[in-house]
DNA sequence: ACACTCGGTGTATGACATACACAGATTCGC
DNA sequence: GCGAATCTGTGTATGTCATACACCGAGTGT
């Protein structure tokens, strides 16, 4: 994790706060952070991130792929980048005063965000993540929406972390079973699955998957799989009321101590 | 989704269950897909996921890159069979009885099959990975942990499915603290912090930030950092719960149509 | 005016995945 | 047992990427 100079701070970090002093001396800038990102994110948004290759943002900005270096120490700090930008929350968000209803929007914008730009999954979070400026806005809103609830500020963290990382997963399966509308397997495939998957040896999974309704045979029209929806209610409902339960004055189990 | 020849399964499914028919008419072989996953897996362990090249696994088994071409059709089918080949669970597994028990042991098992192989969480896992040995072992432990729960088929995989994924952003959580024992950011760089993230802009936030219960800004000594287990716990307890609340007959928000 | 610094570019390098064609081994149909 | 068909392991070649390096010319501070 490279340290941005003099200041203690990773270079991505500083950068999307707009804490990198600009040089003075040279000749102006033809291109700027944002417009690099943006290009990026665009492509990404369109392609994949895969497409997301230096040369691919540098042409679609008219500039030569190592310009971009100029901006940017590496494709690492690049990919950093976008992923905090490509998550931004809307300015004005207004959360209910139950805390309920507001953990529920407030992991409802997390994952809107997220579908907005499902690439964003594919760049590994690390330590320097949390730090960027809509890392910092999404968890200030979380401790917001948890504002009245009778826990300290670690077990808060504790609660939107979990929430968060709930939020995410589900959104991650419900890209890999969208995954253009692809099958991964056919009816014929499934009875050869029979095979090797039997009552015996799968005595609880091979009748369910059997009556096929462990996956699915037939492309899942887009949007039309609700099934995601209710099964995203039904975790977060899940955790809902286990929290409501725990604060109730349930024996705690285990108190968070968040790094 | 390279389907394998003839019947409707993926390669890779079919190779994991050991359905591919070995072709009879040419030389014998001098390496097997076992061989080439186990050596995969070792370098995956050793020096973690980017370092397992074709040519680095090939060179370890005395081969030559291209010789491994005849076995897996691609990299791609070589990350999905160590995926599954590296969270192989114990052959015996006792569940006990009360299914919360169950559950948090089956959720332990899970853990540890992660965390023993950490690199698994960077190969992305897409609709062909639940059809997988290990993945389906994996998915029937579940449900007999929930055997005696009165909870539909597709229920139960909501439920297995939720606590999977909440233990698999545990340990990628984990991992993305751990890495190494660096730290982010230096007492220095999060004073320079505060002059951005002040209380006025993320009232919530800013607080917690400056108190340091936010970040650490010492390096964790490596397996000290007990906060992870009970943060672990915690999380787990929420879901549990919520469970139990759920089963005592709340009403139900979301019923799962699981693909 | 001069030296210093910086931006954009061209070229070069090295890592990787993978296509292709070849030579020898093995087995099948007869 | 023999020839054809098939498969294995290999060497070579290609295309994609990230990125190091050195250059030129544009601005800036003195």
């Amino acid at each position: 994790m490279a340290e941005t100079t003099e200041t203690g701070l990773p270079r991505a970090v500083a950068i999307a706060w707009g804490m990198q002093e600009v040089p003075q001396r040279g000749p102006n800038r033809g291109l700027s952070h944002e417009r690099i990102v943006a290009a990026a994110i665009e492509i990404a948004d369109a392609q994949g991130l895969s497409a997301v290759t230096m040369q691919a943002v540098a042409t679609s900005l008219g500039f030569t792929t190592m310009s971009l270096y100029r901006y940017v120490s590496g494709k690492d700090e690049l990919l950093r980048l976008m992923q905090d930008a490509a998550i931004a929350v809307p300015e004005k968000v207004s959360l209910p005063g139950d805390w309920r209803e507001a953990l529920r929007v407030w992991a409802g914008l997390v994952r809107d965000a997220f579908r907005g730009h499902p690439w964003v999954l594919g760049i590994p979070r690390g330590q320097v993540s949390v730090l960027m400026p809509n890392s910092v806005r999404v968890a200030d809103l979380g401790l917001a929406a948890l504002r009245d609830l009778p826990l300290d500020d670690e077990e808060k963290i504790g609660v939107i972390l979990t929430v968060s990382q709930y939020v995410t997963s589900t959104v991650e399966l419900e890209l890999s079973l969208a995954d253009e509308g692809t099958v991964a397997v056919t009816q014929e495939g499934l009875d050869l699955l029979g095979q090797v998957v039997t009552p015996d040896r799968y005595p609880h999974l091979a009748p369910v998957l059997m009556a096929g309704n462990y996956l699915e045979t037939q492309p899942v029209a887009p949007g039309a799989d609700e099934g995601i929806d209710t099964e995203y209610e039904f975790g977060l409902e899940l955790i809902i009321s286990g929290l409501e339960q725990r604060v109730r004055g349930e024996p705690a189990r285990g108190a968070g101590d968040i790094a």
